[in-house]
DNA sequence: ACAAATCGTAAGCGATGACTTACGGTAAGT
DNA sequence: ACTTACCGTAAGTCATCGCTTACGATTTGT
């Protein structure tokens, strides 16, 4: 999906302990909001703009919800940062081989 | 650096428009501004949390300052994010192998 | 059928953040 | 030396965001 509303979603640090607690697997909203500072509604909230973003999945299971993390709007980020490494990288080349040649001025 | 000042920075839509424009090498602040909606003070705050976030090197260069993306600070994230790509694809498969197995519910 | 559990949503509040204008400071040009 | 260009910082304003409490909906258990 977008990597923009990704990376607007995991700038906040509950939301990133929320994706750290899925990382073994999908929980239900109140194991997730276990432990964690904040209500359990602040969690549902959390978690729908986590959903929105494209980084979980939701499993209605009965009575529960399972959220688990959607390997695909982790894997959009990733690629935007791959890219802007490689342009960084080659910067960072044509910078120093810029100052070897002497065009420390221009 | 940590990764969290750098997703931090990163989630703001002109901050990334300033990374890009920097995609292709270091620029002073003025080429930066220049085409972008906000004044250039707003540009200067912008490149000041890009810089303490870790994202951006600064060379002055007599009367302007070069502002360049610092590739350790996109590593940084590129890492964390990685990570948590491994941690999502393990779980993912385990849980559709629990769900080949008939593991339902429980 | 009734009670309890699980969860999402609405309304309201306080804090953070992005922006503007105004100003000071340093380097370059004449 | 004086002016101009380039840039960072301070103060203040306005919107956005994360949080809480209160409530409603749906499902499970008895």
């Amino acid at each position: 999906m977008n990597y923009e509303d990704a990376i607007v979603a995991l700038a906040d640090p509950t939301r990133r302990t929320i994706i750290d607690k899925l990382r073994g697997g999908g929980l239900p909203v109140g194991a997730i909001a276990e432990g964690l500072p904040v209500s359990r509604p602040a969690v549902s909230q959390h978690l729908r703009v986590l959903s929105d973003a494209g980084l979980l999945h939701v499993t209605p299971k009965g009575n529960k919800r399972l959220y688990s993390i959607a390997p695909e709007g982790v894997d959009s980020l990733r690629r935007y940062l791959d890219s802007l490494w490689d342009d960084a990288l080659a910067a960072f080349a044509r910078a120093a081989e810029d100052q070897a040649k002497g065009k420390t001025d221009e």
